[in-house]
DNA sequence: ATGTCC
């Protein structure tokens, strides 16, 4: 079983106890040819988020999760860093957790998908760990690559972190409720049809992203370009001597899509990185943040004396928090987070990824009203 | 994580 494993985390990242438990109890279902730890690893329900897993012959969609989909947009504004006006666009930014006023099935269309019965929640945020972050880049490591990716570095670009919403809730649900944390034969028709509703929740979540992105923009006054959108809750084939495998990533970003954003916390740097080499030692996946170190009750009693609301809505990086629904704002503390930067670098230490720039938040939307 | 659980 131990031979399944592989954690890319040095030793000067801490890992919580419990995430590696969940790791080996992982490896050990049925199917299972590898389980890969990133360096954000830590507990999640029953097994670890931060993770990559390779199965034969059988699909776990409890181990993606509710949150099918989900992952990490980022997008150019045309907005220069000159024409900052802060505590202006505080006060506008708004309604990114309600409905679009927009024609959501329009929307959806454009993106290639057909609409449903979620199409109402298109284009918002959700809660938990999602966020529209405007940012600044703050250092440009490979100039070359930052060129290539038509970026530059007086422009201000967006982050967006968001899945399906609903959507991948309901398709988890509809699988648990008859088998459980269970997997399917992949040769089954309720694997296929998992399959079909697991493509569509994840065409949908990337469109949910764009559509926030271009929510923000237009408040902003400023029209949005995609530069990157990648997804780390998913299953994937991938083919290997003849056989398919499959790949599912909890937490873990796909690092077969070209140049992609890691986030930090609100309070810290976010890095745009590159996959180099080889990715099948790591699953062809790299850590989606910095990862928790404090689950939300913990994170809550050991702030709530020490802070207060108002100290909460900024950052030490002088950012300002859009989040008026409490509980969240201290939930998603900073300080509740692991370095960034130990992440970061074990993954440029084992050789995945190198650095093309850093970016520090300037607003970070988490919600308006709740 | 969730048109979420009480």
């Amino acid at each position: 079983m131990k031979d399944k494993i592989k954690i890319f985390a040095s030793e000067k990242n801490w890992i919580e106890g419990e995430a590696l438990r969940q790791l080996e109890k992982t490896a050990e279902l049925a199917g299972m040819v590898s389980a890969v730890a990133m360096p954000d690893i830590h507990p999640g329900r029953g097994n670890p988020i931060g993770a990559a897993f390779i199965t034969q012959g059988i699909i776990y969609p409890y181990l993606v999760g509710n949150d099918v989909g989900c992952g990490v947009g980022f997008f150019k504004t045309e907005i220069k860093r000159s024409k900052i006006k802060r505590d202006k666009w505080v006060k506008k930014l708004a309604g990114l957790e309600s409905p679009w006023e927009g024609d959501s099935s329009q929307w959806l269309l454009q993106s290639g998908i057909e609409s449903g019965t979620m199409d109402h929640s298109i284009g918002t945020i959700g809660g938990g760990n999602h966020f529209a972050e405007l940012q600044l880049f703050e250092k440009i490591y490979d100039q070359n690559l930052f060129d290539k990716l038509t970026l530059d570095k007086n422009i201000l670009m967006m982050l967006i972190h968001s899945g399906s919403r609903g959507i991948g809730d309901s398709v988890l649900r509809r699988h648990t409720e008859k088998y459980g944390a269970g997997g399917l034969d992949i040769d089954s028709e309720e694997a296929a049809l998992y399959l079909k509703q697991h493509d569509y929740a994840l065409k949908w979540a990337a469109a949910n992203r764009h559509l926030i992105a271009y929510r923000m923009s237009e408040q902003l006054g400023c029209e949005c370009e995609k530069i990157s959108d990648v997804c780390h809750n998913s299953i994937s084939r991938i083919e290997s001597d003849k056989q398919s495998l499959w790949l599912h990533r909890k937490g873990a970003a796909a690092s077969d899509c070209g140049a992609i954003v890691i986030p930090g916390s609100r309070g810290t740097l976010s890095y745009l990185v590159m996959p180099v080499g080889d990715q099948q030692k790591n699953a062809w996946s790299l850590a989606h943040g910095a990862g928790r170190k404090w689950n939300r009750s913990s994170t809550k009693e050991r702030l709530k004396e020490r802070f207060t609301t108002e100290s909460l809505i900024r950052t030490d990086l002088g950012s300002y928090v859009i989040c008026e629904d409490k509980e969240l704002l201290f939930e998603e503390a900073p300080q509740a987070y692991k370095n960034i930067d130990v992440v970061i670098d074990d993954m440029v230490q084992a050789g995945l990824i190198s650095v093309i720039a850093s970016l520090k938040p300037l607003i970070t939307y988490k919600v308006r009203q709740t």
